[in-house]
DNA sequence: GCGTTCGACTTGAACGATCCAACAACCGAC
DNA sequence: GTCGGTTGTTGGATCGTTCAAGTCGAACGC
């Protein structure tokens, strides 16, 4: 501090009157140095406000305690800021760990190929979170097969290889359990009188929006509503939205809708609430969104959450055990975690 | 890449019958060496497909090319989004400039600062990027006492210095012109006739708040309209949106509302949609946002859009003039970068 | 009493790059 | 033919850490 230049551990062996390597035992291996040596040596460190040099250990040890993680290509849709409040919660969860977050660009699948090669190989990173697979990910079967430490916030919905193998279907990932959440959600309605309880879902097809869909499905199954369901699927945008809900509304029957995504609930929430002027003293139909961003809290939207923070948590915990090549057999490597739903005035009346 | 570890200089070295350091030199200062030498060099190169260890060469030269970055507080508002869309222009125009992105969180302003300290000793980062400065920011003046690059996106507010000094007060900033942005946004309302454009702001005190005031208010005056003045001033919420404007609203003449952000106009849509449904026939009243946020996007809100590409791109262009140690005198300490306009329905009419 | 084991600590080498000073080769000049 | 200057190349030292092997003295068993 004073002359300028930091410490370094032959500075503080000096001044403890020990070895470098004395002084290194005590911060990597505390347990065979003597107490009265050891506590000798951290009152140096404390002296001199000494930190060690990661980089130097990282050209030594090959490890660097960074994690990859592509910055997602700016997605217009609002459902972006789940990604972004995970985000937050993995630079939170890896810094308590030890581990920082390093970030980069890509264009395509192969430039993030690319990348993860040239980071591996400039920077020595231990490991990658991939935040937005999809069906035939060739990323995931490129990091399994180079054997390159990675966790995706997402499962992979498309199991199938060329090859027949099984490496990439059983990387670790972490996910929110969708089903659940659009069950809890129309369960929620069920439970407040609603019978008929439509669906605004994405088109068949994406793995994420088909678990949804099978978690309102099994909720009215479970009320022995099944048999004549309303269904309406149209691609995730608010304009989209309010055309679906102005068609399903159009059934007088339906008083209340499960939105696949906050945007479409949105949209949803627009068309219903011109439905209800035009039918004044009518009890308004309920909405419910998913993904519980800022929009949901600011227009009172009843919305299932994604607890990022605990996929966060769970992603760390499954990257360090595979950088620090413990083969945890305790440790389940496929996480799902429940979401749950906050409840707003959309669902219980609607202005 | 076949015997499992990566090639190193010297590797490349024998392989083109050549020194270390000349390999080294064909790397970084290729002038230096025989055109025919670096051929046979750069061939090596390319074959066994080498690539410089960063690592190594941090530890010699105490040069990372990383520069760090807080993960702000995950915020409520709508318009944290574009800080979200500024981390990702940020870490595009970092990579095309070979530096990196690292991020790290900190709960308050003090424990940021000891993270620079600690960031700087081990991992020996190079600079940083704050981007959300305030009134009296302590962050500000530690890195500039202690003469590590950065830059803020956001101007220094508060030029006051508890010793009377300066330093802080310049320090390399970037910003968004938000003067020109309501300015042009008022504008536009003007040229379409408007005569009565009121404005829903912030109360005062907020830098960036006062400075959009004054755009609209300067548009007014170059109209010749300032003398009689419509202002609300409230919280950034949607559900203070919708209050403000309603009371605004009770003056029928007004036909025009400019918003100081996207959460308060969509605030002011829904109750301009009130407003329109109680006046059938009547031309809607106008409203105008500020970010031009997805949600912007979403209900088709005119909006003043931040460059964030651009701010991103002087931001890493004035850290890698001081990391570089040149004091470019040609380059402007301090940005300040014009947004513009996204003219969309609602500013035309409102349905 | 002597060889063996063990614990606590020290020393030299390595990681892969860059910096520095020295050196070989070449050119033209006297 | 020798010399000074330029250009291109070389080998050794260095950054700060950890690994592997080694030293030294005390404790142990027979």
């Amino acid at each position: 501090m004073a002359d300028g230049s930091r410490p370094t551990l032959t500075t503080v062996a000096e001044h403890a009157r020990v070895s470098r390597q004395t002084v290194s035992n005590v911060l990597n291996s505390p347990e065979v140095v003597r107490p009265d040596t050891r506590e000798r040596v951290l009152r140096a460190i404390a002296e001199l406000d000494y930190r060690p040099n990661v980089v130097a250990r990282q050209l030594r040890t090959r490890r660097s305690s960074v994690l990859g993680l592509r910055m997602p290509p700016a997605s217009d849709g609002i459902s972006g800021q789940v990604l972004d409040r995970f985000l937050h919660a993995l630079t939170d969860e890896a810094q308590r760990a030890g581990l920082r977050v390093m970030l980069f660009t890509a264009e395509d699948d192969d430039a993030e190929i690319r990348e993860y090669q040239n980071l591996r190989a400039t920077t020595g990173i231990d490991g990658f979170v991939l935040a937005n697979t999809h069906a035939g990910d060739p990323r995931t079967r490129w990091l399994a097969d180079h054997g390159v430490p990675f966790v995706t916030f997402g499962r992979p919905w498309d199991t199938r290889r060329d090859d027949g193998g099984t490496t990439a279907d059983h990387h670790p990932w972490v996910d929110i359990d969708g089903r659940a959440g659009t069950r809890a959600a129309t369960q929620h309605l069920l439970d407040a009188g609603h019978r008929r309880v439509a669906f605004l879902g994405w088109p068949e097809g994406s793995g994420v929006g088909d678990d949804r869909f099978a978690g309102w499905h099994a909720a009215l199954a479970g009320a022995g509503l099944a048999d004549d369901v309303v269904v309406h699927r149209t691609a995730d945008s608010v304009a989209q939205g309010v055309a679906a809900a102005t068609r399903v509304l159009a059934r007088d029957d339906v008083t209340a809708l499960v939105c696949v995504s906050d945007s479409i609930a949105l949209g949803a929430l627009a068309a219903v609430r011109e439905h209800a002027a035009q039918r004044p003293g009518r009890r308004a139909v309920a909405v419910t969104g998913f993904d519980d961003t800022p929009v949901a809290r600011a227009v009172d939207l009843t919305s299932v959450a994604q607890p990022v923070g605990d996929v966060a948590a769970r992603a760390v915990e499954l990257l360090r055990s595979q950088i620090e090549g413990r083969d945890d057999v305790a440790l389940d490597r496929q996480v799902l975690i429940e979401p749950h739903l906050v409840v707003r005035a959309t669902s219980r009346a609607v202005r």
